[in-house]
DNA sequence: CTGTTAGCGCCTTCAA
DNA sequence: TTGAAGGCGCTAACAG
């Protein structure tokens, strides 16, 4: 069974091809009346427009391409990419777009999906959902001069348009409430350390314990994987020390969980012997037992605003509007911080 | 800066556009010799093709549809979704493939999605995360004969290619593992009652019971939305009969987590007074306090299966494959459901 | 093994 | 307001 093409209605409707074109692409000048005819006939013969041919013509395809992990990767199954996702699907709907999600082929790198994604014609934009120190696709993007958003920040450059919030400035907020506490052997629990969110909460956690006179203590610093089990294995590490801390910043709910039950498994009381707060604010946070404070960073909503800035570019309104925004965070004070 | 064409490549190097191409899909019927000039030159030229144009000449996209839930759904943020997508994108990438994700455009139904994207020839076949009680989807899908599997079961229609947990089972064996712990009051909170999985699941928890001489109780079936809050709504409900429950079966982690918060609110006493076992093993079965009970649906595998089988589909690696593939679950048991 | 010739289905000048 | 013609970049016969 062949497809209905333009062609077919033009013919059927006794009009020129070039007349349907129009129609299905809204063109003012056209008179009612055949529009009306024209509008009949597809409907008759269940006419659908295909997409690649139109792509092929006008050089869009509609579509926006969404970089995730690698399916190899831990940190695929983190809650924050699915809300991330979740408020991208809502504005593309919205625009009519759809979602292109480019998986790495076999032996492809990350900046290889995107080069052939992008000289492929097969997105009019790309999201970029995370950001690492001295980023090969940030770069490749930059130069290649074609429109994305990074949700996330840059510290290379300047100019990439990006959609983030203030990680320093949470992390910074969250250490300040542990060391109201009363807490000053606060240590500090990451991802991956070239990930640029892990830089930032890094940073806000040392300032604040430099403005409050702590010395920054090189062994409460550790980080690996994104995932619950590096939290518990470097949980582990931390409670092994001479010194053990009385509290700690873990960059991710996941990896708190880890934390968590090591610090079950040695038998010490959170929050009492040691206090524990996170970021992302995902629902395991919420229901963890005790409970656990954490930065609330509202992912549906960076997800909205990466994909509308993208639109914004696409649609040429303006640069005007600033190229890094800032989505605000919450603290969400849970029971791993409050003193019994 | 213009895009460098197959055509560019033929030229530089000094053959036609058709040898390029060619060596572009990999032809077998070319000299070697040619061949490496030809990729040579694709080289220096940094060509890549235009998977568009390639598209429209040759009819395939290397692109497979995932239908997720619409945005406005609570269950999107289900982590099932997330952990069967990536083992979807783990087959596509293997596949040289990747995946459109299609959004409802304004005032679009779900199979409207679908007929836009398959209509415009936008992937080569669907897979469907999941499905309903006469799903218009998968009868769409069915009468175009467009090649599509569908994670999930299929009431209406025997010849769906499918892949699916003997959830009917899993219910059953979780309904008698209450029974066993010598539990007669059992209630089943579900999702959507149109949702097939529900459906299932209600199947296995009603044969339980009547193989073990309990009267299903009209009372102990409630049903909503496949939210946490859904969960904890309908928990009230149960504990508000006269002759409240002794033991819940929730369709879903997220619902359990709800249902939990509602039992603990009213002081009783999980598992003691009331045992909980769930569906699906995210990982907040895992860190609930109690930790719950669930059956572990192996959804990454889910993804992965449902892949393949779409791939053998595509390339008619004959269908002798069963129609219905079955995927392993697995009870994990917790400490909701433990006497202790 | 390689080149030539037509399209794939649509859009976009240009002319009427 | 409409139609004709050419082309988007690539592939698929068909020759040779």
């Amino acid at each position: 069974m062949k497809n209905v093409t333009l062609k077919d209605v033009a013919m059927k409707a006794g009009v020129s091809p070039s007349t349907v074109s129009r129609v299905v692409s809204d063109d003012s000048r056209i008179s009612e009346k055949t529009k009306q005819k024209v509008l009949k006939v597809m409907n008759e013969l269940n006419y659908y427009p295909n997409s690649i041919a139109r792509s092929l013509a006008n050089k869009k395809t509609d579509t926006i391409g969404v970089i995730m992990p690698s399916y190899e990767e831990d940190i695929f199954m983190n809650p924050f990419f699915q809300e991330g996702l979740r408020g991208i699907s809502l504005v593309t709907g919205k625009n009519s777009y759809d979602i292109l999600i480019a998986t790495n082929h076999e032996g492809e790198k990350d900046v290889d999906v995107l080069k052939r994604v992008i000289k492929g014609n097969r997105v009019d934009g790309i999201i970029l959902t995370r950001s690492n120190e001295k980023d090969e696709s940030i770069k490749y993007l930059r130069e290649s001069n074609f429109p994305f958003v990074l949700i996330g920040s840059c510290l290379e450059y300047d100019d990439i348009p990006s959609v983030d919030n203030d990680n320093e400035k949470a992390s910074y907020e969250l250490t300040s409430l542990l060391i109201k506490k009363g807490r000053k052997k606060i240590a500090f629990i990451g991802g991956e350390l070239h990930s640029v969110v892990i830089k930032n909460r890094f940073e806000g956690y040392k300032k604040a314990l430099n403005d409050n006179n702590i010395k920054f203590n090189h062994e409460y610093l550790i980080s690996d994987k994104f995932s619950e089990e590096s939290g518990y294995k470097l949980t582990d590490k931390l409670l092994k020390l001479n010194d053990i801390p009385d509290s700690i910043i873990v960059a991710d709910d996941l990896m708190s969980l880890g934390a968590m039950k090591k610090i079950k498994e040695e038998k010490y009381k959170v929050p009492k012997d040691i206090m524990l707060a996170s970021f992302n604010n995902s629902i395991l946070a919420k229901y963890s037992n005790p409970s656990i404070t954490s930065i609330d960073i509202n992912s549906v909503q960076l997800g909205k605003r990466a994909c509308e800035k993208l639109f914004n570019i696409l649609n040429n309104n303006k640069k005007l509007e600033n190229n890094k925004e800032i989505v605000e965070y919450k603290i969400i004070e849970r029971d791993s911080t409050k003193i019994i």
